[in-house]
DNA sequence: CCGAATCCAAATTGATACTG
DNA sequence: CAGTATCAATTTGGATTCGG
């Protein structure tokens, strides 16, 4: 692990913060406050599924749950982030299209191993917890 | 409740379609949701690193920035969800130790993939940030 | 059809103080 | 030392409504 604490004491420069996760500055504590939002890595789950151009309204058709707000806002800032690519087609009514930059495909991989660990270790978790629960 | 209820064998379909992620049953989503806490995985993490028992004073120590509160909160909750171990030794005062189990040392080798992917591409993210700040 | 703005309810978090 | 209880502030998400 890269744990040695050779801070120098002065502020360091991005991507050398390694081992200072208490570090609100800390890349690794900002994108799990990203993708730590309610629908953030749904959607770009989402958009690598389909693996093209998506329109709003079948991106609200497809992420059940999520209101217009949450949608557009979620898109909004994965959109600053670069992660995902808004594509605006000038017809009346206007048709918007959204889909995953390489940057936002790249994340997917570490999202799936997210994802690789829940479906193979949630069940144990579900188990301890119904087992410890009334302890 | 979810209609796919057989947790007892393997239900992934061929191919990469796995459960349903808009599901608030599934795995990825509710793991997700805990891992998305603000201390959960900077505990994991700390916890990995010591890579033995801390006690409870040390770890507020280590966790630069955490009260008392949430740190007992965050670590009743990865205890019952059988991530961690608490250790309690009967002396005056007390003296409480805690450590990863080995299931929630199989979790950070995802939450490392996160963080790998964090260091190299947050910069990135960063940059693309700033480029269309003023849009 | 896309999405911004406003208002509001609910979940999280933190400061402080108290207990065994 | 290792927590717990309570209260208040901040944040988040959602329903609705209005505009291009």
């Amino acid at each position: 692990m890269v744990t040695n604490g050779d801070r120098t004491g002065k502020t360091a420069p991005p991507g050398n913060r390694r081992g200072d996760l208490f570090d609100p500055a800390c890349p690794t504590r900002r994108l799990l406050d990203r993708i730590g939002g309610k629908w953030t890595s749904m959607l770009v789950k989402t958009l690598a599924d389909v693996d093209g151009e998506v329109r709003f309204s079948e991106l609200q058709r497809r992420a059940r749950g999520i209101s217009r707000k949450m949608l557009a806002q979620t898109l909004r800032d994965l959109e600053a982030d670069g992660l995902v690519a808004r594509h605006v087609e000038p017809t009346v009514p206007p048709a918007v299209r959204y889909s995953l930059t390489p940057l936002g495909r790249s994340l997917v991989v570490p999202l799936d191993a997210l994802r690789d660990w829940a479906e193979t270790h949630m069940p144990t978790v579900d188990a301890h917890r119904a087992a410890g629960a009334g302890s």
